[in-house]
DNA sequence: CTGAAAGCGCTAACAA
DNA sequence: TTGTTAGCGCTTTCAG
C-alpha cells in the first residue's frame, strides 16, 4: 500500500506530528530532524494524502468547472486557459457538463459542493434567473461564471449585446437590409437573447424592422427544408444572415452550398464565437470574436482573488474586449446610397 | 455551515450509524425510522461529504483523465465520450492536461494517484517507453490509455498503421506517387510514429520509396518558406501530402492557399482524425476518421469493468475500426495506368 | 523543537 | 433493528 504520514515517522523515528510539520511549516523544525524526515520521505516515496487534509477542513485545493459541452470549441479553449493557471498553481480541476440542461446544471454544482471544492467556474444557459446561484451566493463556494453576460453575479465576459451590434452594423455598412437571425438551441440562454438584443438594437437604429430570430436545428446534417425556403425564396429574402455562433454558422454555409446557394454571392453570412477552425473555410467566416482562453484565465484569477479575499471590487463583473474578424462570407450590396460606418470593415477589432 | 451526519442524526433522534445505514442501505433500517431520517436529511438539505467517505478508504468514486490539449478535438471528443458516461454513473472526473509533456504527464499521473482516484484514462505522448506507466501497473490505479495503440497495455485505439496504410494507398490509387508525409510536434508520439510506419510501408508495397517525414511547426500563422519549398518547386516536388493528423492539413491548406498554390489540383491532401469541422473546409478534408466519442466511451468502459474485477480479457488493447472520409482535397492524376483499389475512393469505411 | 491527542465526516465491525 | 466505537490520513492545539 502507499504510505501514509505514520509509516514516515516511524521510519524517520518521529512523531506524525513532527513529520507533518516538516512538510507544511518547514522552518519551525530542527534542520537535522527535517533532514532525517525528509530522507524517509524519499526513501518511502510519501505523497501526503489529501484527502486527509481536505477532511481537516482545510484547503481542499479543488476547483469545479461547469460548462454546457466541450463539443463546441470555445468551452474547451476557456477549460484550456483554466487548466494552465490551475495547475501552474497546485490546484485542480473537477469537470462537468450540462449540455445546457437546467436539472443537470443544478445537479453538478450541487456533485462538486458536496465535494468541498473551494470554488467554482462555470457557465450556465441563464445567469439572472438561476435560483441556485442564489444559493450558492448565500453559503455556497464561490464562483465567477464565463460568457454568463450579467451584471448581477461575478462573471467575465464579453459584451454580447454591443458585440452583435457592432456585428449587424458591419453587415448595414454593407448594404444589407434584410439580415436574419438565426439561433440555434441556446434560444433560450441569456447569451443569445443578448445577441439577439443587439441584432435588434442595431436594426433599429438604422431605420430597419428586425425580424424574430429563426431557430435551426443544430445537429442536424442539414438545414431543414422549411428552412431553407425561408431563406432563399420571395423578393423579401435576407440578404446576410447574422448566426449566433460559428459552429451554427459552419452549419448554415455547409446547407446553403448543398442547395447550390453561393456564399457570399446569394448570402453574407456573419458567426459569433471567432472560432480559429472558421478562418480556414471557403470563403473564411466573418465572426465576431471572443478571447475564450483569455476569459478561462480572467475567471480563474478573479476567483482566485476572491478565494484568498483579496478581492472586493465594486463591480463583479468584468467585460473583455471582443473582435470583428473580417472574412469572405460577406459580400457587399450596392445601394445607392453612401455607406457610412464603412471603417469597420478594414479589419480593426472594435471594442 | 453545511450540515454533517451528526445534524441529521440528532435532528432526527437516531445515531450517527443509523443515518449513514439509512442512506447506504435503506433495506437495512426500520421503514418508520428511515422516513424519520429522511424528513431530517430533506429538512438539512443534508448531503453526504464524499471526503469522508474517501478517507474511510472506500470507493473515490473520482476517475482521472489525463490529455495532451483541450485545444485539439480530437480529446475534446474523446472527454465528451468520457464525461457522458462517467456523469451518468456518478462518477466524478478530475483533469490535467499535459501539452504533450513528459514531465507534465508523470506530474499528473502522480498528482492524480495521491488524490486516490480509482483509475485513470490517458493519452500519453509514448506509450510504451513511459517509465511510470510500469509503476502504475505495478500498484498504481488501473488505467486505460486513449489513442495510444499498443499491445502492451490496456488500451483503445484505431490501429493507426493500417489506418495510415489505407489512406496512402488510397492516394497511390488515384495515381499519386510522389507523396510526402507532414508530422507536427507530435514526431515524438508513437501515434505519429506508427502512421508513418503505415506510410512507409504503403510506399514499399507500391513500390514506391517512402520519403522522411517532414516537420512542421504546428503554432506558426503560415508555412515556413523552407517547407513552402520543398512542397512547391522541382520536378520531385509532391503530388500529395499526407498529415499527421488534421489540425496540421489545416495549417497546411491555408499555407498552401496563401501561397497561390490550388488544393487538389497542384496539392492533394489527406488528413487524419476526420475532425467533423474539416468537412466544412473548401474543398472538404480528406480524412482518415477515428471514432473519439466512441474511444472515450469504450476507455470508459474497460476501465469500470477492470475496477469491478470483471474484465479479465486475455488481450489488453482494443482496437476501433478506423474509416476513410472522402472529401474534395484529394484528386486523380492521371498515370496512364490502370488504377488498382479504385473502389477505396467510392465512400466505403474501411476496416 | 517535539510529542500526545483530538477530531474533520464517514463507514463498518461488533454489541445490545 | 439500532447504538457504540474504532479508525481512515492528516493538521493542529496544547503540553512538555
Amino acid at each position: 500500500m502507499t504510505p501514509t504520514i505514520k509509516d514516515v515517522a516511524a521510519h524517520a523515528g518521529f512523531s506524525i506530528a513532527t513529520v507533518s510539520r516538516a512538510i507544511n511549516a518547514p522552518h519551525t523544525v530542527n534542520p537535522v530532524t527535517l533532514a532525517k524526515v525528509q530522507q524517509a520521505i524519499d526513501a518511502l516515496k510519501f505523497r501526503p494524502n489529501p484527502i486527509g487534509r481536505q477532511l481537516r477542513g482545510e484547503r481542499t485545493r479543488l476547483i469545479g468547472v461547469v460548462l454546457p459541452t466541450l463539443a463546441n470549441p470555445v468551452f474547451a479553449e476557456c477549460l484550456q486557459g483554466i487548466d494552465e493557471l490551475a495547475s501552474a498553481q497546485g490546484f485542480r480541476l473537477m469537470l462537468m457538463t450540462t449540455q445546457y440542461d437546467a436539472q443537470r446544471e443544478r445537479h453538478a454544482i450541487e456533485t462538486l459542493r458536496a465535494q468541498r471544492v473551494e470554488g467554482l467556474i462555470l457557465t450556465v444557459a441563464d445567469a439572472d434567473t438561476h435560483p441556485l446561484l442564489d444559493d450558492i451566493d448565500a453559503d455556497g463556494p464561490l464562483y465567477v461564471l464565463m460568457h454568463n453576460d450579467t451584471t448581477r453575479r461575478p462573471s467575465v465576459s464579453v459584451d454580447n449585446h454591443q458585440a452583435a451590434c457592432d456585428g449587424v452594423r458591419m453587415l448595414i455598412a454593407h448594404g444589407h437590409r434584410r439580415i436574419l437571425m438565426l439561433a440555434g438551441t441556446l434560444a433560450a440562454s441569456d447569451r443569445a437573447r443578448q445577441r439577439y438584443a443587439g441584432y435588434a438594437h442595431a436594426m433599429e437604429q438604422a431605420g430597419l424592422t428586425p425580424a424574430p430570430p429563426l431557430e435551426i436545428d443544430f445537429n442536424a446534417e442539414n438545414l431543414a427544408p422549411s428552412v431553407l425556403a425561408h431563406l432563399s425564396t420571395g423578393p423579401a429574402r435576407p440578404t446576410a444572415l447574422f448566426c449566433s455562433n460559428d459552429l451554427l454558422a459552419m452549419v448554415v454555409m455547409r446547407g446553403l452550398c448543398r442547395a447550390r446557394l453561393r456564399v457570399p454571392h446569394d448570402m453574407s453570412i456573419l458567426g459569433f464565437d471567432g472560432l480559429a477552425m472558421g478562418e480556414l473555410l471557403a470563403p473564411p467566416l466573418a465572426s465576431i470574436g471572443t478571447p475564450n482562453g483569455e476569459i478561462g484565465r480572467a475567471a480563474w484569477q478573479r476567483l482566485m482573488a476572491r478565494i484568498s479575499g483579496e478581492y472586493v471590487g465594486p463591480t463583479l463583473d468584468l467585460t473583455l474586449p471582443h473582435t470583428l474578424r473580417q472574412g469572405g462570407t460577406i459580400s457587399a450590396i450596392a445601394t445607392g446610397v453612401s455607406v457610412p460606418g464603412r471603417d469597420v470593415t478594414r479589419g480593426d477589432a472594435l471594442i
